[in-house]
DNA sequence: CCCTGATTCGC
DNA sequence: GCGAATCAGG
């Protein structure tokens, strides 16, 4: 079975929506858990609750089928794994409370000119409302909003009529969460995106709102505000 | 044992 | 690129 556009979407829908690869597996057809795993790792999902990590070593599975060369020992180096060499493990929040990743020691043959450590690697701006805004390299909301659990606005607007399910989500469309994951009527709100930002204009108060520390709030921004110029 | 995802490596 | 085989933790 050929990995086509189509199956390759469910499958990050599904996978990005906590569906273990045997039931995305199932749920495509003609792929076996394997495959899904793998596909997924090659698409480059980001991995999810797995049993097995490692920290510890991994045993060298000698796997030759037709011949078994020991002597060739092939290039299978134990991989260092976490070698804390410079890999920035590009941390995916930009929140205040980020925690400075621990300091890697000096690599050999690179002498580091001196301590100039970038403070702010990342572009970051401010929008009106007072929230973190992320440049283009690195897209992904600051953080997932908690939604309001017991309160569901009144009525977002008339486009969900049909419901905006996960498949559904673009960047286009606001991608509130309506209701709670794992209930029939779960579903996003679909009005279109304020430009720049992964919700409308609605929503992208109450979200970025919400990330200000307590005590620091301030009146809401007069919306519509329009992140970086609205015309 | 079952489940899970991660990884390897022949194809 | 694909995925069976294998690994490894729960």
């Amino acid at each position: 079975m050929a990995w086509t556009d189509e199956r390759i979407d469910k499958l990050k829908a599904l996978w990005e929506k906590g569906n273990t690869a045997s039931q995305i597996a199932e749920e495509l057809g003609g792929v076996s858990r394997n495959a899904v795993i793998g596909k997924a790792h090659r698409l480059g999902l980001k991995s999810r609750p797995s049993p097995v990590k490692s920290g510890k070593k991994k045993a060298a599975k000698p796997k030759t089928k037709t011949a078994a060369k020991p002597a060739a020992a092939k290039a299978k180096a134990p991989k260092p794994a976490k070698a804390a060499t410079a890999k920035p493990a590009a941390p995916k929040t930009v929140a205040a409370a980020q925690q400075p990743p621990a300091p890697s020691q000096a690599t050999p043959s690179q002498p580091l000119p001196s301590e100039a450590v970038p403070s702010t690697p990342k572009i970051v701006s401010v929008g009106p409302g007072g929230f973190l805004r992320q440049g283009p390299g690195d897209q992904q909301a600051p953080i997932p909003p908690a939604p309001p659990r017991r309160l569901v606005p009144a009525k977002p607007s008339p486009e969900i009529a049909d419901k905006t399910s996960l498949l559904d989500l673009s960047d286009k469309i606001c991608r509130w969460p309506i209701g709670h994951p794992g209930e029939p009527d779960f579903h996003f709100c679909g009005a279109p995106v304020n430009p720049g930002f992964p919700y409308c204009v609605e929503h992208c108060g109450r979200a970025y709102q919400a990330q200000l520390p307590r005590g620091t709030r301030r009146p809401p921004p007069p919306l519509p505000f329009g992140g970086p110029r609205v015309r």
